[in-house]
DNA sequence: ACGGTTGTCGTAAACGTTTTCCGTAAACGT
DNA sequence: ACGTTTACGGAAAACGTTTACGACAACCGT
């Protein structure tokens, strides 16, 4: 491994000239910067990362948390790997690297995020699954360090960015659609615990059926981990009430596989005998048979956007105009497909 | 934040005490030693990350490549984040960091591991789906930079460990299963490309069908992209075949629910009208109804296991008897189900 | 001929650690 | 009382960069 020391020694220049060639600074004169930069080639020489983020002071890279949902074992993957992607390519654009950080399931008190925090992996986090309350954010803000959150919460004001889908809007139109459609016993199956889409889901959901006239019944109300299990689970619940339902609001698609093996189980034919419809697909929605209805959100674009308005609020990477807290809620497109 | 040095100013005392007291060395005194670990708790210290890997010259951290398959956009997520957090939480026994690294999709060259391996973002990689002969691990063992596989390859001799399924014997389990069931026209569908597993199971397939006597009918072998898309698009050339199959063998989960789709859509039932089985679930097949037939791995104890291997070859984490490179290849577990 | 500008490059400090080397003082053995 | 060991901790070098500063020469205009 050769270090810029070896190359200025074998230029016979010094490792001032070297790192001002390399980094395309002016003052230095094109032919010597040819020469270094040709050498660098031959050498096969390239910076230690270590070297570079201590003198900047800066890594260039953007953490993103990858954690488990608590008392859970799933990470959402589905939904953040294209999201991934685009938060990657966008921020590729800028020159920086993506890492992502796996959060190791139960870490309650976010180690992790505290770990990349304290000990500067990354100069800005990404976080997901926000929460109403959450200590995440608390945290971060109070640590003055740059973030990003895919989701809002009632935590940390308005100070930093956040882009979020419109799950309350999704849940109105899915009991509109349903009430069309003649029903009116809907229930309705959201996340455990206070993650915020459930609740914006469910907020839109209850909004909806007043709108209709229709009451509020808490019997036909669940709420189970975000996975298959989870649907697996509550749908027996609300199917066996002493007035069931005749459709099912999924918060996912993977809830929703669960809950419709269940109806099979107990020799209901999702679709036919019980509407099904999903708020956030992924990518499965389609392949169940019957092809499940569902609000499908643009996660890889969702990722460059999120990329572009972290950059927007990070002095070091805004633009002339200085940094900006932008926030903004995207629609979940409706996916009509055979299940309701 | 707060530097060695304003903690050494801050006790009187020299960094190079405070930094072998915080390091747990021994020739510093108890009552310092307290006196350092209060105070870096109450000026809430915690060492550049940066600072430490220069000097160190190594990082702490293994980065695992997270990258597409060529020519697909997917990354096969839900295989992998299980196998991730059994690899994060034994390399965290080991003081280990994991980081993920997204490859851009058509990162054709590798760019993405060159430079974490050149800028030694970390200590060691991790590598998976592994093709035939691989470019990435020529690079890597004529670098001279550790690393383990998820799969076999036939590049690299037997320079480094790696630890793989035996989808070879799945294969020839898949078929003797069928075969005992009466079928005599057996599909297999694989990824295409030359990823290694697509070729080992295809070899068990064939072995299997020639020692039961039965002909290897090129017309029954199909190749797709290892998603829902690839399955989809096979399977109608499969079922068009003048004698076409009545059963068929997908690699993987998501390949088997495009296939189911298309079946379902030229009106024949899976599992009843053709037989379904899958080599390599992940969590789906249970799902699906009818559920599908699979042979499953054991993905966290795999990462766990491959974390072990990977440490065992570095010199700097081998045990006393010096490093070793350990090679396994794990049975898949047949869980029989409903569509064959 | 002389001050001022411009272009190019070398010097050295700085980033935050860890670790080697040494110095001091106390404790010990004879 | 003397030399030897032990325990502790300070000084400083080193890791590989980037960059502020200054040096020097060449060129310009007057």
């Amino acid at each position: 491994m050769s270090s810029i020391h070896d190359l200025a020694r074998h230029l016979n220049i010094s490792i001032g000239t070297v790192s001002r060639a390399l980094n395309g600074r002016a003052d230095v004169n094109a032919e010597t910067r040819q020469r270094v930069l040709d050498a660098a080639r031959r050498l096969n020489y390239s910076p230690n990362q270590s070297g570079r983020n201590l003198r900047r002071g800066a890594t260039h890279a953007v953490a993103f948390m990858l954690q488990p949902h608590p008392g859970d074992q799933q990470y959402g993957e589905p939904f953040f790997i294209p999201f991934l992607t685009g938060l990657q390519a966008q921020l590729a654009e800028s020159g920086l690297d993506l890492i992502v950080v796996m959060g190791a399931p139960g870490d309650y008190q976010h180690e992790r995020l505290r770990r990349v925090v304290e000990t500067r992996w990354a100069d800005a986090v990404v976080l997901a699954w926000t929460r109403r309350e959450d200590e995440r954010i608390e945290y971060l803000t109070q640590a003055g360090f740059p973030f990003a959150t895919l989701g809002r919460s009632r935590s940390g004001g308005k100070s930093y960015p956040a882009l979020d889908l419109d799950f309350e809007k999704a849940g109105v139109d899915a009991v509109d659609r349903l009430v069309a459609r003649g029903h009116r016993r809907i229930a309705a199956v959201r996340p455990s615990l206070n993650l915020n889409f459930g609740y914006l889901f469910l907020a839109g959901y209850r909004k909806a059926l007043r709108r209709h006239g229709l009451e509020v019944d808490p019997d036909l109300i669940g709420a189970g981990f975000i996975n298959e299990a989870g649907g697996y689970e509550i749908t027996p619940q609300l199917m066996g009430s002493s007035n069931p339902p005749t459709a099912i609001i999924f918060n996912n698609d993977a809830m929703a596989l669960g809950g419709c093996r269940a109806l099979v189980e107990m020799g209901l034919k999702p679709g036919h005998d019980v509407a099904v419809t999903v708020i956030v697909d992924t990518a499965l929605c389609r392949y169940y048979s019957p092809a499940l209805t569902s609000f499908r959100p643009a996660l890889e674009p969702l990722g460059r956007r999120l990329a572009e308005m972290l950059l927007a609020s990070m002095p070091s990477f805004a633009g002339p105009d200085g940094p900006r807290i932008i926030r903004e809620v995207w629609p979940l497109e409706l996916v009509a497909r055979d299940s309701d």
